[in-house]
DNA sequence: TTTTATACCTAAGAAACTTATGTATAAAAT
DNA sequence: ATTTTATACATAAGTTTCTTAGGTATAAAA
């Protein structure tokens, strides 16, 4: 869909990820981002991750309020409702069972880099060979 | 199941990665590993990468099979039988265009790994803080 | 002779997304 | 003034990609 990729000098642009990649790594995503800034609210981690990446991961909607509300259930983040006039914001911070979820699944996402580094001879050569 | 993560000096040990992480990167492996050793068998593929990984990723046949006929579909896997006795196995080999797709597989989880390195702020902090 | 390893396969179900849609307020542009 | 865009939440149907569980068969090891 998105996956517009075009070939640069020494690096490897592509305006977007295939979502395949993306997956399985939201949760890790925004418990990071609520450890690293102490509160934040749905859409903001949505606009924070497109800004840090520049485009190149976009979390959609349809995804992230799931993923929340997972996180919720499952005890690592609770919110509290902020009323920004008559809109609502429901600002997420992280549990004390949240802090380890993602101090956990960052340094799993940590190995597993190392590791497919390893796999796909990754490093050893330059990109555009 | 096989969640079994233990801490260690500087190291994250973990036996096997969750599913969500390997979820997304089965067809890059395949097409990478047919890439430098130019033709490979099903169950090679999964016993190669278990080694390579040493078990951190195990490659299950309910998911191989399917991704091998879904490439080969695709155009970018071929194959030839070959039989071991009475026993047939299925070596598969990169198409041109399986050549082009495993290059450009390998450089976008290259990048992919770059941009989630610097969002979730790895290596600029120990594993184990 | 039974178990394990090798070697292929499919099908049902689960998980985690995308896409589409809905609601509503506030700001910006025409 | 009105339309569009941005903000901010949400759900539901459908898709992809796995896991789990089953099946078949040969060869080697216990």
């Amino acid at each position: 869909m998105y996956k517009i990729c075009l070939p640069k000098i020494l690096m490897y642009i592509c305006l977007m990820y295939t979502s395949e990649l993306i997956k399985g790594t939201l949760k890790t995503i925004i418990l990071n981002l609520l450890k690293e800034r102490g509160k934040m609210y749905g859409y903001e981690i949505t606009q924070t991750v497109k800004e840090m990446t520049n485009g190149k991961i976009q979390i959609t909607e349809g995804a992230l309020y799931p993923t929340l509300h997972s996180l919720e259930k499952k005890g690592d983040i609770g919110f509290e409702k902020e009323y920004i006039g008559k809109r609502v914001r429901k600002y997420y911070t992280l549990t004390d069972q949240g802090q380890k979820t993602a101090q956990v699944k960052v340094n799993e996402f940590a190995d597993f880099i190392e590791t497919m580094k390893y796999l796909l001879d990754i490093d050893s050569k330059t990109s555009n060979a």
